[in-house]
RNA sequence: UCCAGCGUAGCUCAACCGGUAGAGCAUCCGGCUGUUAACCGGAGGGUCACAGGUUCGAGUCCUGUCGCUGGAGCCA
């Protein structure tokens, strides 16, 4: 196996060949200092002007920041060093001498470095990011792969609208206008029928004119459908999801959310049961805090902060009025006026993380709505035979997955959770 | 779309009431045997976003345009 820097301790006392890029380098006459980066750590390899050959010691000067090279030396441990261990190189070798770097130790703007951002992704917090976001989405997987679900993904070219035309990108589809998906959900309950348990893990897009730190023009989604599953259960299975992804980036990432100085303690409470309180008790909880709301509203986002920052790990809100939430959502039996949906709120301001609810699973009443909403009744024949062939009570929902690894994360902004953000008419790089 | 703030060196920022354009980092040259965003000495580097106006004189004041940032709205 290659010698790489995370896993350097095994190779204390032996010699060592690194291959990485030059992340920065000190001099103090004759020893010289280069702290080499590999992409999975960080190691200051030693040069002593009397013990590597001429050339490597020019080169420990001369070399630039981020040029490629290949350090060879002795591994040892060493109490200063922010990792515990050093290479005392022997040689040093040019791979490729990288020009002047814009990204250097000092700060920079944001949009300096949003410009910069196939750059930017090696620095520190930026590495670290990109880990913990891997390591939420395998957690995620992991979790519904071990819990009896398929994944079976659903298409990003779609042929109308899910709800309304505004949010939709328009593509060219041979002379066709079709939409980039703005969610797999209606797929995934023809799914349901055929393996009970499913979900899809995929980009989505919405063309909203949103400018805010919680939003994104594409951003991806983890959406579970369950067959003969209620609203109750639903969220059982959201917050066992959520608590189960949190408490196994706090066992695999530690070193990653203390580069982020996250303060882990208000992750360590995320375990179920999560609260759960109706949507007219949120509104009573916000009239409490003397936020001028009334039943009906919807909740903007002060509110979610609010209503995030009351409880010590994310809360459930459920049953919203129907007015306010999407067409195929089933409405509560004893109140009609009132949708079997749940939204999930972060703790510590990071707004809606997960929204959700069981599905109309009548098809008389799921044609009267796509008559109300104006809906293309053609289009959605496929979706009403889920409620010809053998209906079934379904729920499920979507989780935004750059909205996660912020509020895991403790990032101010959700640009940062995505290798490369689509941000409102900004596509580069 | 609306509101607010900001556009000065490659980067981050100063420049007081309108009076000669400045620092740190980066780059180049030199020094230092343990540095941790190393440090010390030196050098080069400017269409003060753009256009117009006021003034003896504008980076600074006024108008417009463009760009960026934050927020609102919008938002399964």
């Amino acid at each position: 196996m290659d010698t790489v820097i995370e896993r350097i301790g095994a190779s204390v006392g032996k010699e060592a060949t690194l291959s990485g890029w030059v992340y920065n380098k000190r001099s103090s006459g004759k020893v010289r200092f280069v702290i080499l980066r590999d992409g999975t750590g960080v190691i200051q390899c030693v040069f002593l002007k009397n013990q590597v050959p001429e050339a490597a010691f020019d080169l420990a000067d001369s070399v630039t920041q981020e040029s490629s090279v290949e350090i060879t030396g002795i591994v040892r441990e060493e109490k200063r060093a922010p990792g515990g261990y050093e290479l005392t190189a022997t040689n040093l070798k040019l791979i490729h001498l990288a020009e002047p770097y814009p990204i250097t130790p000092k700060e920079h703007g944001i949009e300096f470095l949003m410009e910069h951002r196939h750059l930017w992704l090696r620095s520190a917090r930026q590495h670290a990011v990109l880990r913990i976001r891997s390591e939420i989405v395998k957690a995620m997987r992991d979790y519904l792969d071990d819990n009896d679900f398929v994944l079976a993904d659903t298409p990003i070219l779609t042929p109308a609208a899910g709800e309304g035309t505004t949010t939709l990108f328009p593509v060219d589809y041979y002379g066709e206008q079709v939409y980039l998906a703005q969610t797999g959900q209606l797929y995934n309950e023809a799914i349901a029928a055929s393996v009970r348990k499913t979900y899809c893990f995929g980009p989505t897009f919405r063309a909203e004119k949103s400018k805010t730190r919680r939003h994104l023009m594409e951003f991806w989604m983890l959406e579970p459908e369950v067959a003969f599953l209620d609203l109750a259960g639903d969220m059982t299975l959201a917050e066992e999801l959520v608590a189960y992804t949190v408490q196994r980036v706090l066992a695999k990432r530690r070193a990653e959310l203390a580069t982020l100085e996250r303060d882990t303690a208000r992750l360590e409470t995320v375990k179920v049961p999560f609260p759960r309180i109706s949507y007219h008790e949120a509104i009573k909880l916000l009239q409490d805090k003397g936020k001028e709301i009334k039943p009906g509203d919807d909740f903007g986002g002060d509110e979610e902060t609010l209503l995030g920052e009351a409880f010590d790990r994310p809360v459930m809100i459920h049953h919203y009025p129907a007015a306010i939430k999407a067409f195929y959502m089933k409405r509560d039996a004893g109140d009609p006026t009132l949708a079997l949906a749940f939204d999930m709120i972060a703790s510590e301001g990071y707004g809606e993380i997960v929204g959700g609810s069981q599905r109309e699973d009548d098809l008389k009443e799921m044609q009267k709505r796509i008559e109300e909403n104006k809906l293309p009744p053609q289009a959605f024949e496929w979706y009403l035979d889920v409620r010809r062939f053998g209906s079934f009570p379904h729920s499920g929902f979507g989780l935004g997955v750059e909205r996660t690894v912020a509020w895991i994360c403790g990032l101010k902004h959700i640009r940062e959770t995505i290798p490369f953000p689509r941000m409102l008419e900004k596509v580069y790089p």
